[in-house]
DNA sequence: TAGCTTGTTCGATGTTTCACGAACATCGAA
DNA sequence: TTCGATGTTCGTGAAACATCGAACAAGCTA
């Protein structure tokens, strides 16, 4: 399950959104869907947040009715050694994703 | 015109053929349309190639009637330092884009 | 000039992706 | 049990993508 296929992660992340979404996990920090704010509806946000999980990019938690996700950081370092800096520096400077924040909670500045 | 956008390069990279096709261009030698082998109809290819070109990862020389291609390695480390690195490392592991190749062609070995 | 080679462009087609709203399933709370 | 919150799934439509074959344009070559 450990699956990670480089066309299917370079694919996932040619979406600004999925970028945005992936910025904003790269904190290793786990997040609520609900946290989550992006300029779509939720359904299409679920749908993002499918790709990403089948890309292997993120992995996710459920708690009660609620979901929770995290960056699979340390897979995706150990598959593909220096790609996820090198994409997160890019998005930094490109500005990628800012569309994407999380919702002020338990933000400890 | 040197603008390379990382969505780009990253959507570019989410196709197997691309990948391959980076791959073999990956020694930083020039290659001519016809050198280029993959299982695809020659328009096909010609497609993929203005692909990587406008997303920035290749550039193109016309002489005559004959193109060759090139792969921007030094702007592209300069942009996303590492990740071509990491890509054409995990497409080795994964041995993506095996179908495509070059034909010998005054091939110096 | 005629013909061959090389690559591009042009539909046509089928698949995939992104997006939305609506309906549905679950869980916890009142 | 009834309600509200949270996600998922479904149906749909628009746009993008991958492919192909055919037609076309431009250079060499005979």
């Amino acid at each position: 399950m450990g699956e990670i296929a480089l066309t299917g992660v370079m694919a996932a992340l040619g979406d600004p959104i999925r970028v945005g979404l992936v910025r904003v996990l790269a904190d290793g920090r786990e997040r609520g869907w609900g946290e989550l704010q992006a300029p779509v509806a939720k359904s299409t946000l679920s749908h993002h947040l499918r790709v990403l999980r089948d890309a292997g990019l993120t992995r996710t938690r459920q708690e009660g009715t609620r979901c929770f996700v995290i960056l699979r950081r340390q897979e995706l370092q150990a598959r593909f050694p220096g790609l996820l800096q090198a994409v997160l520096a890019a998005a930094e400077d490109e500005d990628v994703g800012h569309q994407v924040s999380v919702k002020d909670a338990a933000q400890p500045a």
